[in-house]
DNA sequence: CGCACGTTAACGTTGCGTCAGTGTCA
DNA sequence: ATGACACTGACGCAACGTTAACGTGC
């Protein structure tokens, strides 16, 4: 259990840093003393590992936050895909240099401004973003719900809960069963219609959310009664392997 | 000559980007057209390809304004510093990448947090810094300028252009006159006393910026008559020299 | 006249740095 | 009791992004 000072010291980040990451709930402290004092054990020191290597990579907190919280998270994919990243800046790097030196020469006279445009790497970190379900879905929610009176935010949250209520009053029947599994589809719909284009992938996700987190699972169970939320994730995981199946079959 | 569009599209950075650097007198449009419209030619473009170069180097803009209008400014030296500084960011990034591989073959577990924290880095960038006379002489300024009132401020350039009328009057002895070389010890203190620890080298710079800046210039030649801020240039220049020549007698 | 492009002004955002005032512990 | 270290606000800042409201030019 490390103090504050002791993980600034040792990691090279703030006092301030921590307190930041703290209070964004990117990184918590393992504990707190009776006085407040933050505490930090070796599970925090390696997602705040994680945390630097994704912030050496320039990206945005939230998106960091999102991918290490995300319900399917893999450190090795995520690993693999950091290493890309970093080789991908290398080779910017390499090149910039290249040139730089072909000017000292003088070689050429004027930059390529191709050098500074890091199409290559954004590219990547957005297939990045979209391999943990994020931003492309993330930012098209953020902007219908900005169209959106509190009202109407609260109207298609009560649709939600009515369909979880009536896959909640079908699980006799069990997650394969015809009549869940097109509930499943509307669930699928109705999240489209209202927040953000809704692929099977970022269904499956969902349903791992919902149970994993407990904000969803607790509101679920009390729309569909005790279970639902392990209900809708198993009756969403059949849904998409019968939907990715039936892909094959083209 | 092109328009910020055009800019843009070729650089990769965004009109509001352009704006900015106007608004910060970053980089000016060479000209406006009558309705406003910002056009750029290629000195302009010139000068931006230095600053995305300082700037892929996390530079703060500021830094770079100060440097690249330093009035000895050298794009050479300039451009060396430059490649320095990639190369060690490809130093890090190569050793992040060699970490990253030990642990994704499971050789280690925990990172070592060192390979975060760009000291080497961090450090060149203080020398680069230092040769052009920035950052710690100016951070010092600013510091004593806090704590500082309006009157103790203007009473500090009073002395100073007091000290540049008295210099004025001595312009019949010559440049290196002894009596014109001890003004200039002087100006040396007086500076160090109420503003910042004046090296030669510094000294030197502000020479050179008396008579670059117009705002210096004019302003010098009121207090001592028409000429002085070239002559004080050429005062300091034998001043400087004579200095590091007795250096060199040791 | 439309339509792409330009302008200024002003507020919003990210990721912390930097006090200020106060409590804690060896 | 005296530092060294901790905490919580709160404001500040850099480098733009974003939106609004409006002018320009082919």
């Amino acid at each position: 259990m490390r103090t504050v000072h002791e993980v600034s010291k040792l990691t090279g980040v703030s006092v301030r840093t921590l307190h930041h990451y703290d209070a964004m709930d990117l990184l918590k402290p393992t504990q707190t003393t009776q006085a407040g004092y933050r505490l930090y054990d070796d599970h925090a020191m390696n997602r705040l590992t994680q945390i630097l290597l994704f912030r050496e990579l320039q990206m945005p907190l939230k998106e960091i936050k999102a991918i290490l919280d995300h319900p399917n998270f893999d450190p090795a994919a995520a690993l693999e895909q950091q290493i890309h990243l970093l080789e991908l800046q290398k080779k910017q790097i390499t090149e910039l240099i290249a040139l730089a030196r072909r000017i000292q020469k003088g070689e050429i006279e004027i930059m390529h401004f191709d050098v500074f445009k890091k199409t290559e790497i954004d590219q990547y970190k957005e297939e990045v973003r979209e391999k943990w379900g994020l931003t492309t879905a993330y930012q098209e929610y953020e902007k219908k719900a900005k169209t959106k009176t509190g009202q109407e935010f609260a109207a298609s949250a009560n649709q939600l809960m009515a369909l979880f209520a009536e896959i909640g009053s079908l699980r006799e029947f069990g997650a394969d069963a015809k009549e869940v599994q097109e509930k499943i589809g509307q669930l699928q719909e109705q999240i489209s219609q209202n927040y953000y284009h809704c692929t099977d992938e970022l269904l499956y996700d969902l349903g791992q959310m919902y149970c994993a987190d407990e904000r969803f699972s607790q509101n679920i169970d009390q729309a569909g009664g005790k279970g639902t939320a392990e209900f809708v994730r198993q009756a969403i995981s059949s849904y998409v392997q019968n939907a990715s199946a039936s892909m094959n079959q083209i």
